[in-house]
DNA sequence: CTTTGCGTTTGAGCGCACTCAAAGGCGTAC
DNA sequence: GTACGCCTTTGAGTGCGCTCAAACGCAAAG
């Protein structure tokens, strides 16, 4: 605990908690998805690297030029994907299929660059954009319901 | 029960239930969230329909111009939104939050405006969104998992 | 030596979903 | 009557997140 603490641990806990109560199906198995495999080899081209992550190599080259990560050469100057950088694009990834624009991503990363003083505004940046996702998951829950109401409905009459 | 099920009876809601039980958090009184108001004018104005519906004129008119509602005029000319027209604007407005696109929504109410033939096929769309809905709703529980990771781990040394 | 394949760079182009600008029509208030 | 405010239309503009084109480099294979 110290002063880059921006909510108490005991206050932490409990936000935590509050969600948690909010979303059973969150598996905490969950959390081995974010590590990438062991057998990854150190260095990857980017074919390889698009593959694992799923991304094109266009858009791999466009988060360079945007900044989103740091990918050293080989000696023929192609790009060279070690586990840092990997790590980086799965890290990114998620906030991105989470709805985090580029921008805010870049904003935290370049906090994170800035050093250990920055973990105040880092923390406080993330416990915004959870209460973001957790908006979000509300609004999916809305419109499953809404889905599954037009979906039982079938059959019936309903309009539209 | 007839020929337009694409589903059984029983397979339909047994559908339903396996997503029942990954999403115990769906509250059914969810749906009470679907109605409109009881004490809705019979018609309101672009800018009070905007205000009801959190968009902005802007944007209704553009709904208005793709297709997704269709809005009746007044003595004057101006739009005059009713309550079906409200209530459609809201469904697309769920769907869109659940990142359907205009197209998509599109192409779903020309099947209504169709009639009853069409409604296998609607059936079959609803269930594929359904499906992506249930993708995103997993995405965003791993983005949570990846947030609460970044927040529970400040005090210590993790990057980025 | 040329072809094939994978990579590089810079800069432009694209699709989506809005968002706005310009020019003007009505109806009430002074 | 004229000013104000809210509305109308058409068509163009914007921001985001990619996505692609063009021209070129290098290196192994035939």
């Amino acid at each position: 605990m110290n002063a880059t603490d921006l909510l108490t641990a005991p206050d932490r806990r409990q936000a935590i908690l509050d969600h948690r109560s909010e979303l059973p199906p969150v598996d905490p198995d969950l959390l081995h998805l974010l590590e990438l495999p062991d057998d990854l080899p150190e260095q990857l081209s980017i074919a390889e690297a698009a593959e694992l992550t799923a991304l094109t190599a266009h858009t791999l080259r466009y988060y360079e030029r945007v900044g989103l990560v740091s990918v050293g050469r080989d000696a023929a100057g192609h790009r060279s994907y070690d586990r840092q950088a990997m790590a980086r694009i799965v890290f990114v990834t998620r906030l991105r299929a989470s709805g985090m624009s580029i921008g805010a991503i870049s904003h935290y990363l370049q906090l994170v660059q800035q050093g250990p003083d920055t973990e105040p505004e880092r923390l406080a940046l993330m416990q915004e954009h959870r209460a973001s996702i957790q908006r979000q998951l509300r609004e999916l829950q809305l419109a499953l319901a809404v889905t599954d109401y037009k979906i039982t409905v079938y059959g019936g009459t309903a309009a539209p």
